[in-house]
DNA sequence: TCAAAATTGTTAATATATTAATCAATGGCC
DNA sequence: GGCCATTGATTAATATATTAACAATTTTGA
């Protein structure tokens, strides 16, 4: 058995464990956790996504999301709606708070980013990258649930108009 | 703001998301969950480790070790002891069950293991270890302070001896 | 048309994560 | 010897993760 300490699994983890910490002290002094945090960041890619995008977006499960977007909204960052379209979907919209967090955490978070980057070169990123994403579309291939579903499915049947209502 | 799929942690988390789910199935069969089978792992490799040892080998804080570790108490697998030498320090035994697992489950994390380095080629896997063990190390000097502490510090104290309670 | 199947969000039960505080034991130091 | 800063484990409080089960809605398909 491969040795523990080199396995992919626990290197990923480690990667994270020595990230994150950084990250997590910004969200921390803007009173956010960092799944709220991820939740947010989708919403200001695109706002009022139903739950089921979220949790895709943000990797976060749905049952976790619920508790995640109930405190979000219990500190008025976010609002949920019901969609008239179909009654099932609940999408979830920014309040005036939750949009104003982007700019207030900006800066912080590209400075982050920027010692980040700091750490390996280019072609170094870029590899790391390449290699990830292999292994992730090589991985859903094998008949494999990871838990969130299988996204827009094998054959992209997205809507593909720009409103703001379309899901 | 680097869009947000592509930022390091989302990748990672995403990698991650990619390839546990498979591991996780084989830990369920044998009913352990992804943080009781690290613990084990670890103790296979060293029987006896102190809890602090434990939790930086695992990457599981202490918090959360001592309920991973009352519950694989409870279910026979490990056993505490204090250390005679510092009354302090819990050392964590296997019993004969825990040690029991390795081989019961060994063919089948190989196999997922296996199927695993099938998806990137030889130099892709090292390309990606040795970028994420650079990101580590210098992250670690960047004043950090990654929860799981220093580990052995920066100039390496260890005890040397092979001793089974040499800690 | 209408009952079965599939979707979306939610709840429940249990296990972890995270941060701060507590507590006993140790080590250094005067 | 006794005071004190440290260390190692644990507890407490809150937030997430994970799996299964559910309820309300669509969607399908006979």
């Amino acid at each position: 058995m491969q040795r523990f300490e080199q396995s992919l699994p626990m290197m990923l983890y480690r990667t994270l464990d020595a990230v994150m910490p950084r990250f997590r002290a910004i969200f921390a002094r803007h009173g956010l956790t960092e799944q709220q945090w991820r939740v947010l960041r989708a919403l200001w890619e695109r706002d009022g996504l139903p739950l089921l995008a979220l949790s895709r977006a943000t990797l976060v499960s749905a049952p976790s999301l619920v508790g995640v977007i109930d405190r979000l909204q219990r500190d008025g960052l976010v609002r949920r709606r019901r969609s008239d379209r179909d009654r099932r979907i609940v999408q979830v919209w920014l309040t005036g708070r939750g949009r104003g967090l982007e700019a207030a955490a900006r800066p912080e978070v590209e400075a982050a980013y920027a010692t980040l980057e700091s750490l390996a070169s280019e072609s170094e990123w870029r590899a790391l990258q390449s290699v990830m994403e292999k292994i992730v579309a090589r991985s859903k291939c094998a008949g494999d649930r990871s838990r969130l579903g299988p996204g827009p499915a094998t054959e992209a049947k997205e809507v593909q108009d720009g409103s703001q209502d379309g899901f």
